[in-house]
RNA sequence: GCUGCCGUAGCUCAGUCGGUAGAGCAUACCCUUGGUAAGGGUAAGGUCGGUGGUUCGAUUCCACUCGGCAGCACCA
């Protein structure tokens, strides 16, 4: 006997062992059509699997969370059945599902061309509409081995080779095309139905390692639906249109050119962004009680080489070799720099925790394939700071440094932040036993600052562990900013010592700490998170002054003086051109108030309000538009 | 850095199967003073990313190079 208990407790006695499919239309037809799979005691079965003895069952259907993979995984492997089709000397290698959809690598000498893609989407359809049943095989590892290698899959057959001797070896059969897999899959072809499409070529490489050779990837998406898929492409388009490089370049925020690869060129609105979202940085810096300094650019070799830069980090720094032949490199990162100031004096326990902040411009050379627009450049400014203090204090602080992070991202518009742990890499600096000491400091230091936190194994740097805080923007995606990490060290390598209660010296512990991370990538960020409808507090302009007719011009320039004097960033259009020709225009330059004035407005002394996006106007007298105006912009308290 | 694709006016793009290029928007000037998302006209604007080669002739073909885009690798 076979008992079957259902999700909902009910138990279905079985005489034998029977299949999922099975059980499925003994519950209902309609459940036996919609199944694509089972999950049996929690894990997800082919829909064929048998049940030979007692479990835990569930149906799997397109309503399940995890369903989305399955057919992915699906279309990932009629993919590369058309592919061995319609290019059968390819070999084929992985292909999973990933989010929002699906790759398969591929080996061949020729790199495929778009109008593959096309060929090889139309053959897809054909395979969902020929319904080929797929079936699972367990086969012994040589066996499979021998296969693969006959069958000239020289990739198929090493990563057999692999695979743990006490596992069994899967193969999945859907027509003709075999594919060595883990599974589970759907029944057949035809329940990928055609909500799928192949987006892109790109290079990877074999086992993602860049000493392997580059296969080819083609990343395809696929839903339930036509309806998800359509939704999917107008979310891309969505992003595309918020995309930082355009909105920078027609909101004239900011340039790149290539006399200065990696450095961005900012434009006077950009610039009055950025210096705004310095200033309130520097405001909270400030009242949480840090101090600000300003550290040298170039800096001599041989701090590096003190530091451990040199040995990790060498590659990725720009050097120069000076007309009197010194050595020099262009900082990095900022932290040596802060232990030489923190080193001038004595320092006693009476003086930490010493919060040292500089918004320090750093220069990284990054592989030119890495760069991104503003988001990631080789010359950049951090909010960078760096917390001594004793070993005890690591709690305090990082309850603090969470408070005051929380703070400044809600200010900024970003509530859902996510919060990772890494722990110690391979290549690493210190003992096992500093080790253990920093993660477990900073592992309770973080619940004690009531942080839920997933593990990234093996992400810390290499002087000690580190919280990385991930935050999610309007549409749905991630970004990692801020970050804290342990260090113990760099104040060894570099000699920071303070006096102890009891008159003995002691190494403090350096808390590195950012929060945006970099300006140049955190106004990237802001920019696509606001789609460039900057809220009025940051908003480079955030009030334009435009007239109806040209009479109304000496009013205007009045009007657009008051809004400066209060402290508005304001501009006056009074252009020859229709109000309808400037609305659209300051519409579109997304600029959040307008203020029209035409011969009435000049004759009463009011002004029309229109806020962006809405159609509607409000005439308000001078004095009280000002005074509204104020509040709307003031930065977060 | 690797693989692939791309580089024509400020922007978006067309074009030349080898005979030095065109549109829309933007810009300048003129007309128009118009009440909430594009009023009309005229003009100006390009060593077709760079260097070298093939050719009578290269923006077009070839090589190299620089830059961009996508993905991979990288992100201490």
């Amino acid at each position: 006997m076979v008992a079957i208990t259902l999700p909902d407790g009910k138990v279905r006695q079985y005489p034998g062992p029977v299949t999922g499919e099975v059980v499925a239309r003994d519950i209902g037809p309609g459940l036996a059509k919609a199944a694509l799979a089972i999950r049996v005691d929690g894990v997800m079965r082919d829909l064929k699997a048998t049940l030979d003895r007692d479990c835990h069952l569930a149906i799997v259907t397109a309503k399940d969370a995890d369903a989305l993979d399955l057919l992915r995984h699906d279309a990932a492997h009629v993919m590369a059945e058309a592919v061995k089709e319609l290019y059968p000397e390819t070999q084929v290698t992985i292909g999973p599902s990933i989010e929002n959809g699906f790759y398969y690598d591929f080996a061949r000498p020729t790199p495929f061309t778009p109008e593959d893609l096309e060929r090889i989407e139309a053959r897809m359809h054909e395979i969902v509409a020929r319904d080929e049943a797929i079936t699972c095989e367990v086969w012994d590892r040589d066996d499979a081995i021998h296969f693969f290698e006959a069958a000239g899959e020289a990739y198929k057959a090493e990563i057999i080779s692999s695979i743990p001797g006490d596992q069994s070896i899967t193969l999945y059969r859907q027509g003709d095309f075999i594919d060595l897999c883990r599974g589970p899959h759907l029944p057949s072809t035809a329940r990928l139905g055609k909500a799928f499409k192949l987006m892109k070529l790109a290079g990877a490489y074999w086992r993602g390692d860049a000493r392997n050779e580059m296969l080819q990837r083609i990343y395809g998406t696929a839903w339930f639906d036509k309806k998800d898929l359509d939704a999917y492409l107008t979310m891309l388009e969505e992003a595309e249109k918020r995309d930082h490089r355009r909105l920078g370049r027609e909101m004239s925020l900011f340039h790149l050119q290539e006399e200065a690869v990696g450095s961005v060129f900012w434009h006077p609105k950009g610039w009055v962004l950025y210096r705004t979202i310095e200033a309130y940085m520097r405001r909270r810096l400030e009242a949480n009680n840090y101090v600000e300094v300003k550290t040298p650019q170039l800096v001599d070799f041989s701090l590096w080489e003190a530091s451990g830069h040199a040995d990790k980090f060498v590659e990725n720094m720009f050097t120069v070799k000076t007309q009197d032949d010194r050595h020099l490199a262009v900082k990095p990162m900022n932290c040596p720099c802060h232990v030489q100031i923190y080193r001038q004096g004595i320092k006693s326990y009476r003086d930490l925790p010493l919060r040292m902040a500089e918004f320090g411009s750093c220069h990284r050379y990054e592989p030119s394939g890495a760069l991104h627009g503003i988001m990631r450049v080789r010359a950049f400014t951090q909010d960078d700071a760096h917390i001594f203090c004793t070993e005890e204090q690591i709690t305090s602080e990082t309850i603090a440094f969470c408070e005051l992070l929380k703070q400044v991202y809600a200010d900024f518009g970003f509530t859902d932040v996510r919060v990772k742990f890494s722990d110690r890499p391979a290549k690493r600096a210190g003992t096992d036993a500093d080790w253990d000491r920093s993660e477990a400091a900073l592992k309770s230091a973080a619940s004690a600052a009531g942080l839920e936190t997933t593990l990234n194994p093996g992400e810390g740097a290499f002087y000690g562990p580190k919280l990385e805080f991930v935050l999610r923007d309007a549409i749905g995606r991630d970004w990692q900013c801020g970050t804290l990490q342990v260090d113990t060290v760099l104040p060894q390598r570099l000699d920071a010592a303070y006096v102890a209660e009891d008159g003995s010296k002691k190494r403090p512990v350096m808390l590195h700490r950012a929060i945006l991370g970099s300006f140049e990538r955190f106004l990237g960020i802001l920019i696509e998170h606001h789609a460039g409808r900057f809220p009025d507090w940051l908003a480079p302009v955030q009030v334009v002054v435009a007239t109806i007719v040209s009479e109304a011009d000496p009013y205007a320039r009045e009007v657009a003086a008051s809004l400066k004097a209060a402290g508005l960033r304001v501009e006056t259009d009074l252009r020859n051109e229709k109000i309808t020709y400037k609305v659209r225009e300051h519409s579109l330059a997304k600029v959040p108030t307008m203020l029209v004035v035409g011969r009435r407005e000049a004759e009463q002394r009011t002004v029309a309000i229109r806020r962006l996006g809405g159609a509607e106007q409000e005439i308000v007298a001078l004095d009280k538009a000002v005074a509204t105006l104020v509040a709307a912009s003031a930065p977060p308290a």
